[in-house]
DNA sequence: TTTACAATTCAACGAATCTTGAAATAAGAC
DNA sequence: GTCTTATTTCAAGATTCGTTGAATTGTAAA
């Protein structure tokens, strides 16, 4: 992963709005949420989920899939893997600091 | 780790200016690097570089200690790592998906 | 085809971020 | 003290981000 990519997918994590979406979405496993239920779980409007979860699809971080009226999302795990990889292995030089501080 | 605070943290790193930056502190070690020579490395002006810095520090990502002149740099392995662990196991929920893309 | 529902897009605005170059601060050398 | 070096801070402008509410698109049911 190149730093540019890198640097995205931080900001697409950088909002409390978008980590509580990651978090429900993880919670709810590969079956995923509608939009709709997102934004009951995080008492939003519409437009603002909308908004949030457009910044988390642009940038990989979840996948989107119409099913009938609604559009359902879902992690994409391989993705956040492969940041986290990036973290510890491309920009901290897979320092045995580091993985004694991630049990 | 609250998830404002991660929210504030993938905030710091969402910067390509501010992960090189990281990467060359890695590879200095804890004896971190003066602003000037993190400004050489990445052929950016001195003000440029300690906005960056400033960013970093303030997130607490990477320390600063005043050593004669100079102010030296250097990375926060503690931090990093919480940032990790949250990651994996708050955000994500431990999520054996994501223990198999993060080798 | 009309109606209702699900979700996004748009327009507007304020807030935050990033860059640049000039000015200010901090610490040591002379 | 003055001078020099190292770094930050400031001011200004451009760009992007986040929120709100209204308008729009897509899909299905009546």
């Amino acid at each position: 992963m190149q730093e540019i990519e890198a640097a995205d997918l931080f900001g697409a994590l950088s909002n409390a709005d978008r980590l509580r979406i990651i978090r429900a979405l993880v919670v709810a496993g590969p079956a995923g949420l509608s939009a709709g239920e997102i934004a009951d779980h995080m008492a939003a409007s519409a437009s603002r989920t909308s908004f949030h979860l457009s910044a988390l699809a642009e940038s990989g971080i979840v996948l989107r899939e119409r099913q009938a009226r609604s559009l359902r999302y879902s992690v994409d795990f391989l993705r956040i893997g492969a940041l986290i990889t990036f973290l510890m292995r491309d920009c901290c030089g897979n320092s045995p600091d580091l993985r004694a501080c991630c049990p």
